[in-house]
DNA sequence: GTCTATATAGCGATAGAC
DNA sequence: GTCTATCGCTATATAGAC
């Protein structure tokens, strides 16, 4: 479950007040469901206070998005603190997210409403959250440092690896099973396969594949595409 | 570019014009920007019977996904029936989507605005879109129908490159390159290193390679989730 | 079945109070 | 800066005409 900030001076105290009852009705009654009329009323504040301190009703999310970014990093720089286990750290870094999501699927099912639209200023993917997207990528970065890697590979790793992250975040959101178990073996079994993976590459019968699937990425521009 | 149907009845001549008309009006000012209210008025019809041929706004862009998909179909069925060369069929599987793209990436990208939500009746990896999904998955079968594949490939190669698609017309939304070539190159990238991976994945030193990632994937149950 | 006219409700904007 | 009161506009629902 997402927390946020202490809140400090009036303003900060009324935004966060707004802030936590919006996503109590939400997840009470659904985002589509919910009216700023009615946050407003719940929180005691007029529709227009509500409106000073989230430009829209989605930037509500934008904001919930932030948050669960920041819980996120807590939650990995503990676990970074105590150890240097290569598979322990990229454990935490993958898992922390859907526990985080675990009893919030709906709400975290609207991050990615407007995916598809690079110029929309909540697009998870757009240019606007490139820095809670950049976060996302350095915690993966931060877990792998214990590692000693090739430079190209130590660029590309961080940013694959929270790719991946997104693909099984969507999946966890559609996944039935009790506690997304399903989701959750993939992400365990794609880290290990990871693990492997890089131990493999540094093999020279695979030199070949890996430059291969290194330069193709690398000519998409994946890496620079999304700052 | 997406063409429908030639209507027959009056009914569907009106359902087609609105259709026509609202696409019209989206490329020209944008999803969100364009109003009910002016798609009735440009077609010289009522505001309510757009909605009595589309329930929602959002039901159009369903209807144009729709649209997509069958031209698609018929442009691979084209390709399919000149050639068994497997190189070109996984080329046009995969490109042609991209070509039905290119002149409307806007648009195509509302099609993934509920794509984070399961519930969503609109939701592009969602039950109600099932249908269309698997005809989808169906263009990447035909195209490999020419090889003999192992059982276990035959049933999730398809899947697997549908998924590709998806997440390659993510970043085509997003490439800012000319005509998208970055996408695109990395699409042809990705074909011709599968086929090389087809090839390898045979060899007795990758049986075990093989075997474990399948396993990984077929536990996830990715097979059945998205039916 | 096909469509018009009208009504409702909510998002977001804004003028101005304190 | 912080917030209230109010308004315009749009998606959608619906009653009923033809």
């Amino acid at each position: 479950m997402v927390k946020s900030e202490p809140a400090t001076t009036k303003g900060e105290q009324t935004r966060d007040l707004i802030f936590k009852t919006a996503l109590e009705l939400f997840r009470e009654n659904g985002f589509d469901a919910t009216t700023m009329q009615e946050v407003a009323a719940r929180a005691n504040v007029a529709k227009g206070a509500a409106y000073y301190y989230f430009p829209s009703k989605d930037a509500i999310i934008q904001a919930y998005y932030e948050a669960v970014q920041t819980e996120q990093e807590r939650l990995c720089d503990e676990t970074f603190a105590k150890t240097n286990d290569l598979k322990k750290r990229l454990h935490v870094a993958m898992h922390s997210k859907f526990d985080l999501a675990q009893d919030d699927r709906k709400l975290l099912g609207i991050v990615f409403r407007y995916a598809g639209e690079p110029a929309h200023p909540l697009s998870c993917l757009g240019r606007d959250t490139a820095a809670i997207r950049r976060r996302a990528t350095e915690v993966f970065r931060q877990a792998l440092s214990v590692e000693r890697l090739p430079k190209d590979l130590e660029q590309l790793l961080p940013l694959a690896m929270w790719s991946l992250q997104m693909g099984l975040l969507v999946m966890f959101l559609y996944d039935d099973s009790a506690d997304q178990k399903r989701t959750r073996q993939l992400a365990t079994g794609s880290i290990d396969f990871t693990l492997k993976m890089m131990v493999l590459a540094k093999l020279p019968v695979f030199k070949k594949i890996r430059t291969r699937v290194l330069t193709l990425l690398s000519e998409a521009n994946l890496l620079t595409e999304l700052d």
